[in-house]
DNA sequence: AAGCCGGGGAA
DNA sequence: TTCCCAGGCTT
């Protein structure tokens, strides 16, 4: 494009967005604070998903003094069902960073951003620029996509050399004024009209006329994708070991996925009810009942898990084990998604349970 | 550059 | 089912 384009370009979009824009909870009332934590919240989640979690988390951590000083656990349980919990940790730490090196207060600039921990290229651009003005791109999914078709762009999106090919391209049209805007009309305009999947909103573009991927109508065809690697299969056991209301718990440990979040038991494979009860005896635990569970499958982005279960009535406390109610699960303790089917098993039994025991009363 | 790290909505 | 989402960190 050449200059006037460019002018003509950021017209038209800037234009469009005042008109267009979406309401979001950090939009209405912006502060760098608000806009650092929605913009890790938003690091590979959907607008929609992020906002409620936005809204009880501004309201238990309200400044930087307050997650600095979070309870990990706690914050945890916030986080709890948003998915990357290192966002949550990373978060809590780079908050404390910011009172020992930066007084309290959210660094203005893209250099010191990037310094703090859950803070990458993206999101240092969109807090400097959207909180504090500074002329830097921000260039997520959606920008890559964008640019892409604006410019006519054939090359895999996925590859590095392309994606800074894209950044470059993204710096050479950024305004010198309401860069923020800006950079939230590019990410707007990906997310409602120039959409990832089914056919682009192209009628309702502003920058069509400067889209060379619309001139040559390949606008279903870019941006181009090689296609994702397939997941890793995992067999596992899970065990719900049930003494007097109570069941067993555990903490996830570190490395690993989830780590820091609690579980049922589980372990690696398949096994018979005579396996598990072997290997419940050897932990010193003693099965007084033992029945199957359903099967299922758990997706995560670059693995599957295949659970089979068994739900085990125990004649004491034991294997290393924390014992928790139901309830005291659900409120106290963060759990991973992969195991909340078995709890609303448990849940639903608990419930017939007590029904069953009001129909006897009768 | 590639692998790891979650969960959910939509087609 | 698959894709992808206002990505970042580690190897």
């Amino acid at each position: 494009m050449d200059r006037n384009a460019i002018l003509d370009f950021q017209d038209h979009l800037l234009q469009w967005f005042w008109a267009n824009r979406r309401t979001m909870p950090w939009r209405e009332v912006p502060s760098p604070y608000r806009i650092w934590i929605s913009e890790v919240m938003l690091q590979q989640t959907r607008v929609e998903t992020v906002i409620p979690y936005f809204q009880r988390f501004l309201a238990k951590y309200p400044t930087v003094a307050d997650l600095a000083q979070s309870d990990e656990e706690e914050l945890l349980k916030q986080w709890e069902g948003l998915g990357y919990y290192s966002r949550a940790r990373n978060l809590r730490h780079a908050a404390q960073e910011i009172l020992e090196r930066f007084q309290g207060e959210v660094p203005q600039t893209f250099e010191e951003l990037r310094t703090l921990k859950g803070i990458g290229e993206y999101t240092a651009g969109a807090v400097a620029s959207m909180a504090f003005g500074q002329r830097v791109p921000a260039v997520d999914g959606n920008v890559y996509r964008v640019m892409a078709r604006v410019t006519g762009c054939r090359e895999d999106i996925a590859q590095g050399k392309t994606q800074k090919l894209l950044k470059a391209e993204t710096l050479n049209v950024l305004p010198d004024h309401h860069v923020g805007d800006f950079n939230q009309a590019l990410m707007e305009l990906g997310a409602t009209v120039c959409i990832p999947k089914g056919v682009p909103k192209c009628g309702q573009c502003p920058v069509k006329d400067h889209c060379e991927a619309f001139r040559e109508t390949l606008q279903e065809e870019i941006p181009v994708k090689g296609k994702a690697k397939e997941r890793r299969q995992e067999e596992r056991t899970v065990l719900i070991l049930e003494q007097a209301g109570r069941y067993a718990v555990r903490r996830r440990e570190e490395p690993g996925i989830l780590h820091g979040l609690y579980e049922l038991p589980n372990v690696s494979g398949y096994y018979s009810k005579e396996e598990i009860q072997a290997m419940l005896a050897e932990k010193g635990m003693t099965a007084l009942a033992m029945t199957a569970l359903p099967e299922q499958k758990i997706v995560f982005s670059h693995l599957e898990w295949h659970l089979e279960g068994y739900q085990v009535k125990l004649k004491e406390e034991g294997g290393g084990y924390r014992f928790a109610s139901l309830q005291e699960i659900r409120e106290s303790f963060s759990v991973a998604s992969a195991f909340q089917g078995y709890l609303t098993l448990l849940e639903n039994e608990e419930n017939a349970l007590k029904a069953e025991g009001g129909e006897t009363c009768r």
